[in-house]
RNA sequence: GGACCUGUGGCUUAGCUCGGAUAUAGCGCUGGCCUUCUAAGUCAGAUGUCUCGGGUUCAAAUCCCGACAGGUCCGCCA
């Protein structure tokens, strides 16, 4: 596809040469029906004092013919390319049988990534708020590896703040009343949900937890382990969730560690010695104001009066760390983290490290109720919407399929459930608040994971019944919904490389939905089993290709294709 | 009060970086399509002051300024 737009531009270019002018027309997509590329002429009208209709006369008239395009022409003040669909095909079909799983793949470029996402606090399980940021960073993970980087991702375990140490407390002080859960994560929230409400209650507690953190942060290792094993719990829980969404971990990192290998002492230390920070009643403070940031945000503070830490500062600590690594390290973060990340930002570069701290963000999903608080309990658990969405799945599979095994039905219910959640939550951009509604999260028609699943099941099912195909000749796909087809199949490079560029996920959930569209208008119009010969032939290739891409793109959005829905 | 993000048919949403020809799609609504490779599909139709007001431009959903609404942050918490 980029090899058509970048030959139709080289033809725009040299046609524009011949009038005298150097300017480089950019190309863009023309409405429905009227061409590939559009190059409008408006200012290149101005420039030779022309009339834009007139002038996309004269460019069309002297563009040299082209075996790539079947028409070159002006449709008002725009030159307009048709590709030819025998060469598109050609090429598209050619690409994706050579490459099949890695089709859509970029070039290595050798650099080293490390992707840091989650991180929530382990205080209890993952609801669907929190939920958006391990698919939003699972996806980009997966989209900037097959933007050719080697990508490690790393969740960040905040075991020194006061809700784990408020989370311990209760673990070592209550009894719970009845029988715990199972799961780790739902059996321990219990004691956080219940030590906070009784220290928002009892003076004596606050201080006892106070108390804790105040030698925690003295580096306690006898505490730290305390408060590590119950986080290492609350993540069993966790990670346990998220495998169900097929999200993994490369590795985690403890934030105890930078106070205990005395990274953050000497972060400090350092810190201290720039002009950027002063201290105040022994407390220290970087001052933003020569940052652009100023107001009552400009004192931002990196220790206590102790001398003790804060969270940003061990971040500092932690990115200096990740940034040694590797070459570039991006986050996934909350809205509410954005001042943060740009402070921790600021830190490292006066650190003199100068690769930047790279982040993306999203915004919270609320109930339609309001907020979601794990300390009041008001959430929706990311456990049970995977349990509601593989049941109602499951419903679906054993009303359309009831021939289907046991084994089967499962395996579809678990895929389409669990898909249709990470797609609900990717396909919106990660700016937009959300309201998490139960009906919209297990979508299964139209813009859904099961929607493009469908897609990919009916070309497995094509593939399945036809016998093995040879040789095909691409110039026979010719009928409109095959060209139609084909083009958007040229597109998914693109596609994955605008969304590495971007780091955002949307614009892929939305062309898969795309891709599916076209392929079922495809299979609507064009008979593939019930033809003859080599048309036959093309055809199946043609199913081949699609279900290669469709894989592709549902593999990078970490869904499931089953062969048979 | 200051800073940042968001505002597009009844609801959800793409397009905004890089201004261009009829503003994208889904849900819902109206009416069609299963002796034809899976109807979780498909076709047709109705529904829009692109939050509002200015400005720049031959041309603004898109750029600039100002309002308004929702979210987030502004703690020696995380």
């Amino acid at each position: 596809m980029e090899h058509f737009r970048e030959r139709a531009a080289s033809l725009v270019v040299d046609a524009v040469a011949g009038m005298g002018s150097k300017t480089a027309l950019q190309a863009e997509k023309p409405p429905e029906g009227m061409g590939d590329f559009a190059f409008p002429c408006f200012g290149l009208a101005k420039e030779l004092k022309r009339s834009p209709a007139e002038l996309a006369k004269s460019v069309a008239a002297s563009i040299a013919p082209d075996p790539a395009f079947s028409a070159a022409e002006a449709k008002g003040p725009y030159v307009n390319f048709r590709i030819h669909p025998a060469e598109l095909a050609k090429a598209t079909l050619g690409a994706v049988m050579g490459l099949r799983e890695e089709y859509g793949n970029a070039e290595p470029t050798g650099k080293r990534i490390l992707l840091e996402h989650t991180s929530a606090n382990p205080n209890g399980p993952l609801h669907v708020g929190r939920a958006r940021n391990p698919i939003i960073g699972d996806t980009l993970a997966r989209i900037l590896a097959r933007c050719g980087n080697d990508v490690t991702t790393e969740f960040y375990v905040d075991d020194m703040g006061k809700q784990q140490v408020t989370l311990t407390w209760g673990v070592e002080n209550l009894k719970h009343p009845g029988e715990a859960p199972k799961k780790p994560d739902h059996a321990l929230v219990w004691y956080y949900q219940e030590a906070s409400r009784l220290m928002a209650e009892d003076p004596r507690i606050l201080e006892q937890i106070d108390a804790m953190i105040s030698t925690y942060e003295k580096k306690d290792s006898a505490i730290a382990e305390r408060v590590r094993k119950n986080c290492q719990r609350v993540l069993e829980g966790m990670t346990a969730s998220l495998y169900r969404l097929d999200i993994h971990f490369n590795s985690f990192a403890w934030e105890s560690k930078y106070i205990f290998d005395g990274s953050v002492d000497s972060v400090l230390e350092r810190l201290r010695k720039l002009d950027s920070t002063a201290e105040e009643d022994g407390a220290l403070y970087l001052d933003l104001e020569r940052h652009g940031i100023t107001g009552q945000e400009r004192k931002f503070y990196l220790t206590r009066s102790d001398g003790s830490s804060l969270y940003s500062t061990r971040d500092m600590a932690y990115h200096l760390d990740k940034l040694s690594r590797y070459d570039r390290a991006i986050d996934v973060l909350g809205e509410d983290h954005r001042l943060k990340a740009k402070v921790v930002g600021i830190g490292t570069k006066l650190l003199g490290q100068d690769k930047p701290v790279e982040a993306m963000f999203y915004s919270f999903v609320s109930l339609p109720e309001g907020k979601m608080s794990t300390r009041r309990g008001t959430v929706v658990y990311l456990d049970d919407l995977i349990e509601e969405g593989v049941a109602r799945a499951r419903e679906e599979v054993d009303k359309r399929r009831p021939e289907l095994s046991e084994e089967l039905k499962r395996g579809i219910a678990e895929a389409v459930g669990t898909g249709a959640i990470r797609y609900n939550i990717i396909r919106v951009q990660a700016e937009k608040q959300l309201v998490f509604k139960w009906e919209e999260a297990l979508n299964f028609e139209g813009n859904s994971a099961p929607f493009v699943q469908y897609s990919h099941a009916r070309a497995s099912s094509i593939l399945r019944k036809a016998t093995e195909f040879g040789e095909y000749d691409p110039a026979l796909l010719v009928h409109p919904s095959e060209t139609a087809l084909i083009m958007g199949i040229a597109r998914f490079p693109s596609v994955i490389r605008e969304c590495g560029d971007s780091m955002q996920c949307h614009p892929l959930a939305l062309y898969a939905l795309e891709l599916a569209s076209l392929f079922n208008q495809f299979y609507r119009d064009c008979p593939v089993l019930a033809v003859e010969g080599e048309l036959r032939n093309a055809r199946l290739a043609l199913v081949t290709a699609s279900k290669f891409v469709m894989l592709n793109a549902l593999d990078t959005l970490g869904i499931v294709a089953p062969e048979e829905l």
